[in-house]
RNA sequence: CGGGGCGUGGCGCAGUCCGGUUAGCGCGCCUGCUUUGGGAGCAGGAGGUCGUCAGUUCGAAUCUGACCGCCCCGACCA
């Protein structure tokens, strides 16, 4: 790969294409142990500014953050059920430590319910103490059969929201809540609209009352479950004794919700708005959102050239935008504009002598959308403060296109078994149509087509008639559904 | 775990079928000069126990056996 110029188009194998761009546009490598990667630090700065506006929004909604520990006892993970049997399959375990056999064996966290439950246990005696508004960023590891890049590898980064309520409608408002959080994160940040709903039983995570999900439609029409919010109603309450005193004086058990996205996102990311050229990243989380590729021949151009790069650098960090000069002596422009167009730097500036001359900058953008040219060029003192709206049209004009595709791309009204069959075979993409609510028919779609039920959507996102019989069945129908195949 | 592919300088590969003595090529890297508005050119240079172990042989990157690892496709999952 390294010195092929040419990545693998989308068109022609989009799981290499995806490949290749992750480790070309250096978001991460693969690490000497299996299904585990390196996250470099360009893929690493996406995900700080990730983190950085997720966790600004969970704080205006209320929440703290605190850290619980990486080893769990493994007789806390068997004390839901369900629970336990969801994660056993991929738990990896610590049974020696200090050069001998430990007396309890300790789980490496694949999710932190049960210590965390635990220790709300200890926190909460009355209903003062509710709710309890908990947030940590951690690592988990989960030792799945098949990893890739970002989507799903052995260790991950995530954050998990756990909270504890006095009743059961305040847990079912907060797990809404925090799905609607991740919508606005995934719409404003990310560019990458997904249609939310709830989760069928077989879907519904291990533990849980009720499963909410934010699921995205990435290029090749695949589905990708990028957010979750679960009411966990009192199944771990029960299991840690979390209970608190009410006003009127009886013993009550807690209600939860836990909600998690993780580094996952950045595939997403990498799937949504990349191109053959490379990655494509919105302003809102681009490490750079500009780029300054100075233009010179003689050693007189260049120091006039990068002093003009110096001084418009600076002009816009006070703008608040991130920006920066690529002033690498012995590399061509034309080689750090294709570098920079891998990476998905939203804005390149060029400046060279004629720009110098003539008082003004070259802008061009990563893609262009609608009437806006790709590249043009714009004075230094009226120009210059155009860039901020610059980025801001450009931010939207990506989420427009996600948004545009989605939908073209959403088959909705699908009656015939034949016909939703036929679309998960040939075309892919979300098939919205009536489902009986029974597992069998969920069951049958997910053999014969490989496709599953990634959510029952929430109104808005329905079809405006609804479909009054199952797609599978022809029973009648309880619920829409949409089906795709899913990552 | 089933199927497929692959382990050779930092990266990508050729060489392996048909063993033969200095193991090649491209990219990258280092030095110098010329270059620089879409992946620069020339010259010189550094860098390899050919995945591991055992065997066959006068001789193994090449043949045999075992093992290890990684990637891709599937079943399971954020």
């Amino acid at each position: 790969m390294g010195d092929e110029k040419a990545l693998t188009r989308r068109a022609e194998d989009f799981s290499a294409w995806y490949n290749e761009v992750v480790l070309r546009a250096e978001l991460a490598d693969y690490s000497p142990v299996r299904g585990s990667m390196v996250i470099r630090p360009y893929g690493y700065a996406i995900w700080e500014n990730i983190q950085r506006g997720l966790d600004g929004m969970f704080k205006a909604t209320g929440h703290q953050n605190a850290y619980f520990p990486l080893l769990i006892p493994q007789s806390f993970l068997e004390r839901e059920k369900e629970h336990i049997e969801g994660f056993a399959p991929e738990v990896a375990v610590v049974t020696h430590a200090g050069g001998r056999e430990l007396e309890e064996p300790l789980v490496i966290r694949p999710t932190s319910e049960t210590i965390i439950y635990a220790m709300f246990a200890k926190w909460v005696q009355s209903y003062r103490d509710l709710p309890l508004l908990i947030n940590q960023w951690a690592n988990v590891v989960r030792w799945e059969m098949r990893t890739r890049l970002f989507l799903r590898t052995a260790e991950f980064l995530w954050q998990e929201g756990h909270t504890a309520h006095a009743t059961e409608a305040e847990a079912e408002e907060e797990a809404r809540r925090m799905l609607g959080v991740y919508r606005q994160f995934m719409d404003e940040w990310m560019a990458m609209p997904p249609v939310l709903g709830r989760k069928t039983e077989s879907e519904r995570f291990a533990g849980a009352v009720r499963t909410y999900s934010c699921e995205a439609l990435m290029q090749d029409n695949k589905a990708l479950q990028a957010g979750t919010s679960h009411n966990l109603g009192q199944n771990f309450s029960r299991q840690f004794g979390l209970t608190f005193q009410s006003e009127t004086g009886t013993e009550e058990y807690a209600w939860n919700t836990s909600w998690g996205v993780s580094t996952r996102l950045v595939g997403g990311l990498v799937m949504t708005h990349g191109d053959d050229v490379g990655i494509v990243v919105p302003p809102m989380l681009a490490p750079y959102q500009v780029v300054i590729v100075p233009i010179y021949r003689t050693d007189a151009d260049r120091s006039v050239v990068l002093e003009k790069a110096h001084r418009v650098a600076a002009l816009l960090r006070d703008e608040d935008i991130r920006v920066h000069v690529d002033g690498r002596d012995g590399m061509t422009p034309g080689a750090k504009f294709y570098e920079w167009e891998r990476k998905g730097v939203p804005l390149r500036i060029e400046i060279g002598p004629k720009d110098v001359a003539q008082q003004q900058v070259v802008v061009v953008l990563r893609v262009a959308h609608g009437d806006v040219p790709r590249k043009e060029s714009i004075s230094d003192t009226g120009g210059l403060v155009t860039i901020p709206g610059r980025l801001h049209r450009y931010q939207a004009a990506l989420f427009q296109a996600a948004l545009e595709r989605r939908e073209a791309n959403s088959h909705r009204g699908v009656r015939e078994y034949s016909k939703l069959q036929e679309l998960i075979e040939d075309t892919g993409g979300f098939v919205y149509a009536g489902w009986c609510g029974s597992a069998e028919c969920e069951r049958k779609v997910k053999e014969d087509t490989k496709a599953t039920i990634r959510v029952l959507p929430f109104e808005e996102f329905r079809t405006p008639e609804a479909p009054d019989r199952c797609v599978v069945c022809g029973g009648e129908a309880v619920e829409e559904a949409v089906w795709a195949r899913a990552y």
